[in-house]
DNA sequence: AGGTTCTGCGATTCCACAGTAGTAG
DNA sequence: AACTACTACTGTGGAATCGCAGAAC
């Protein structure tokens, strides 16, 4: 990876592919990713303009530069004046989009002069949807792109942008590392370079919503990615309309868990008292977080299905800070042995406030509880039908004791009318 | 402190049968 | 070589059962 196309090795890289590891010129971008269906599903973004070898996830208006995490932060986390730069949220895209398309997800790129000089850049006026069908795969409005970068960021951002229909104009001040460490809090101001801030992305504070979260540790008990399969595809049906209310969270199982999860990252403004409790933990958080950039790739980080987990594993007896640093290929049982689990063991930290304003009464929580309770009954772990076929004759076949009996036998199971014939 | 009992939970087993793979004629 | 007939094996879901670990006594 480099300032060259890995592809071509002529013209200038513009852009990374994380599912290919590849920096790639605009032409070979198009070229590349129009191959196959397959392809056209890569998320790519815009090459860090400092580094040349990291996907980047901010662009900073005041220097007209798009920065990855770690340049972000190393130019901004440490200096006060840079601090106050507004920068600006650099969206995912995958398919082939056109010109007009790609401005419009990245309207400074063809303004831009540090960036619109080559060939490459030219040929974006060049370029033309060919297969209009991924048109709703990636559309910047409410689609693909801005999926992605609900999926980079944090689901309370998701939740925030669902919940609260806030303007979806992605500029902020402060440090990269206040936004966790994909692409996401969409039209969140923040506190300028609050630095202990970019520990709490990830960190739990209960004060803002879905109470029921922290408040039974059953609900960490046993997190399964498994059951959250973020595709891409799946973000509309996870995070849209069906799913904007907090009490529909709990019906989905693992989703539900994940979501108590990324609550933390939502609620990093409301969790300065977690800050002071929480203090030499925090300082590690943010002396590690330009660190892990490079450690773990950039590419895990942001991958627009397994958004990089920040990890508080206070059973430990110490910070406990990892990493999923998982790609976008990563099953459910990847997630499992990550920390993630860790994290959603953990419950309600004690440094964490009481929750006044919470919205769910006890009696709803309760309810909840015993609606995800039953679901973690009836959950099923890493089961993978291979045969749909044998699957929909196995669902309706009739049984004793939960054994298949012979067509015509005594049954006292009926899974389609429940019924029993003695 | 050591032994027994209780409880909870994951893993395993069992069933019938459609479909698949392999072999023989 | 192509086809048919046959056998052996696989996989599917729900309930019962087994075995282990930890808690309680």
């Amino acid at each position: 990876m480099g300032y060259i196309c890995d592809f071509c090795g002529e013209q200038r890289s513009m852009v990374y592919c994380r599912s290919d590891a590849a920096c790639l010129c605009l032409s070979c971008d198009r070229n590349v990713h129009s191959a196959n269906a397959l392809s056209k599903r890569h998320s790519r973004t815009l090459l860090c303009e400092r580094c040349n070898s990291q996907p980047a996830l901010v662009r900073c208006v005041e220097e007209r530069v798009s920065l990855c995490q770690n340049c972000d932060w190393m130019g901004h986390g440490t200096s006060s004046s840079a601090s106050t730069h507004k920068r600006q949220t650099i969206n995912c895209y995958s398919g082939c989009p056109s010109a007009a398309e790609l401005s419009s997800i990245w309207s400074f790129v063809l303004d831009a002069p540090s960036v619109g000089e080559s060939a490459c850049e030219q040929e974006l006026s060049l370029m033309s949807i060919t297969d209009n069908s991924m048109k709703n795969s990636w559309g910047p409005n409410e689609d693909t792109v801005s999926q992605n970068a609900s999926a980079g960021g944090s689901v309370g951002d998701v939740e925030t942008s669902n919940m609260h229909d806030v303007d979806k104009s992605s500029v902020w001040v402060g440090t990269s590392s206040t936004r966790g460490l994909g692409p996401a809090p969409q039209n969140l101001e923040r506190p300028t370079g609050s630095a202990n801030n970019a520990a709490l992305p990830k960190l739990y504070c209960p004060a803002t919503k879905g109470p029921a979260f922290c408040e039974d540790d059953d609900f960490y008990e046993d997190f399964n990615m498994d059951e959250v399969d973020l595709n891409i595809e799946n973000y509309e049906e996870l995070f849209g309309v069906t799913l904007n209310h907090s009490e529909e969270l709990f019906e989905n199982g693992g989703i539900d868990s994940l979501f108590g999860t990324k609550e933390m990252s939502a609620a990093d403004s409301n969790c300065q008292g977690a800050v002071a409790a929480e203090g030499s933990s925090v300082g590690l958080v943010n002396a590690m977080q330009p660190a892990c950039s490079n450690a773990a790739s950039a590419d895990s980080m942001m991958s627009t299905k397994t958004e990089p987990i920040l990890c508080f594993n206070t059973k430990q007896g110490h910070s406990g800070l990892s990493f999923s640093g998982l790609t976008g290929e990563s099953n459910g049982g990847d997630y499992q042995d990550c920390d993630a689990s860790s994290m959603l063991l953990m419950g309600e930290p004690p440094w964490c406030p009481p929750c006044p304003e919470a919205s769910f009464t006890s009696a709803s929580r309760s309810k909840a509880v015993m609606r995800y309770k039953e679901k973690k009954k009836t959950r099923k772990f890493d089961k993978r039908v291979r045969y749909a076929s044998r699957k929909a004759r196995a669902d309706v076949r009739r049984r004793v004791k939960g054994r298949f009996v012979k067509a015509g036998d005594a049954y006292d199971y009926d899974p389609l009318s429940q019924t029993r014939s003695y």
